[in-house]
DNA sequence: TTGATATATACCTATATAGGAATATATTGA
DNA sequence: TCAATATATTCCTATATAGGTATATATCAA
């Protein structure tokens, strides 16, 4: 079996780093896919077909404009990711994981040391 | 070019749904490898390689108890994730933006029942 | 020492990319 | 109608899995 489709969910199609400078380009803002291919510098194909995954899990929409496809981020759709985080932010909090976790590298320090 | 390794980096490495079965599994104790595998039903193979992967990204540590590898995960990693999607929470909170997505919504739903 | 237990690793295969290049499709304007 | 513009899609290839199975490694217990 191969690895997942990265249209399965959110979590797959921002895992493709060019997927998320895509987002970090178009949050909170509408753009082309030319105005986008001149932001970062891609080929237009690589910006449509990386599109096209953030547009099947439904990260961003589109909607046409003349000739033109404009782009925009479903920002809330990021919430799914956001919530799967969450249930563990107490385990990062200062706890006694985190003085756990300090300590732990504190003493690899000491140790590459001696 | 295929796609990016599972072990580039915590975003890829969560991609996989049984990774974060696993770390759901593994958040705030310790369990060995056998205790995974009753746990999830999967086969020691499978469990022992999505392990490789997560802690390889750090987001699980391990340590040798004499026959046992206890496991662990290292919440902190998860800031991550959380820190990339947290910069765009403005725009799927109660602004602008949700209250468009919600006339979209709306708008769609009349246009289908034309 | 030896069998049993716990875990990791190697090997195999089907599959799904990501990127590049070429091309198709759609729309506009003259 | 036709050339130009904007975007999507197709085709190709190298690559990296994920899962299954078999096996290697490490440690304990008698």
């Amino acid at each position: 079996m191969a690895r997942s489709k990265t249209t399965l969910d959110p979590f797959n199609a921002i895992a493709e780093p060019r997927r998320r400078v895509l987002i970090e380009a178009l949050i909170g803002k509408e753009l082309t896919v030319n105005q986008i291919v001149d932001l970062v510098g891609w080929n237009q194909p690589m910006v449509s077909k990386h599109l096209s995954v953030l547009k099947q899990v439904d990260l961003v929409s589109e909607r046409k404009e003349g000739r033109f496809r404009v782009y925009r981020v479903n920002a809330f759709q990021l919430k799914t990711i956001q919530q799967w985080v969450l249930q563990f932010e107490q385990f990062w909090s200062n706890n006694l994981d985190n003085l756990e976790e300090y300590l732990n590298v504190i003493q690899k320090k000491e140790v590459n040391n001696e």
